[in-house]
DNA sequence: TTAATAACGTTATCATAGTAACAATAATAT
DNA sequence: ATATTATTGTTACTATGATAACGTTATTAA
């Protein structure tokens, strides 16, 4: 009788290295922010980014651009939305829409973050070179279309 | 004066990416899971499998061994625990510590689970070649050591 | 050999995430 | 025109994840 069990190596796993990954450079770039004052965790963050590009979308829509669901939009606003960085407002035509803007505030953070961002980047990704960073990325794609097969 | 305001591409950004992977293949795997009628986590499942390759392990340790916090591995325990996957024993000699270990079930579980990890890395890693898989790891080997410096 | 320090696991708090259910509103189907 | 269906945002529940505080137990320093 043999026996037929097969390993699987954890340390070699993707999804355990890309999971080990993400939670590390999200802590990396909250205590990068931390360190320059500001309270702004990976996902707020990119919300932010979001509304930088595009204001005024609805909260289903920006979830969409987020790659979240709307109910982690609703939180992930509510805590913007305490700190005095984006407003809601309801659509006049669809009731049910919420569209979302920047305050002043949010605005301007912008041109604060943005560097303590770049600079994070820089640091995480030294040595890596450009050729692999889309090695990278072509990866990532080929997986996300893998996900939706 | 000249705007020297920088854009800071989100789509583009490697933390943005490696997240949204993250979250959609921890997903796609609890799904997989759950259609063959286990409700296991990633989470769980990186556990379950470090103890596959070495039980007896105390929280802490374990928790090192899986990129976790202490706080993060008792909760996870927990959920093995009542699931009766797992026990904790007191160490005799050093009372601070838990060691786990797999009940009966726990250890039955590999046999189940394995496979359809397997089978869901393939399908998400389908049409990626190994060099690519290669450079993937070595950029995560990269950017986990710029992380410690 | 006490006193200070450190390590372990737990609890608490807040912020993501997935899922499901719900009220309010809009679109559609007959 | 009204009844059904769909969409939006919120709430609830559970599970991760970072951080901090705490009691218990070991270690160390004086």
């Amino acid at each position: 009788m043999e026996k037929i069990s097969r390993v699987f190596p954890l340390d070699n796993s993707p999804g355990y290295i890309i999971n080990s990954l993400a939670r590390e450079m999200n802590a990396f770039l909250y205590r990068s922010f931390r360190e320059k004052g500001f309270e702004i965790t990976a996902q707020q963050w990119a919300v932010l980014n979001r509304l930088w590009e595009m204001e005024g979308l609805h909260q289903s829509k920006l979830a969409q651009q987020t790659t979240k669901n709307r109910h982690n939009m609703t939180m992930i606003l509510k805590q913007l939305e305490a700190k005095g960085f984006i407003e809601k407002r309801s659509d006049a035509e669809d009731k049910r829409l919420n569209r979302v803007y920047l305050t002043k505030r949010g605005k301007a953070l912008k041109e604060e973050l943005i560097p303590i961002a770049i600079k994070t980047t820089e640091t995480l990704f030294r040595g890596v070179s450009i050729e692999d960073m889309e090695v990278f990325k072509r990866v990532h794609r080929m997986v996300i279309k893998n996900l939706k097969l």
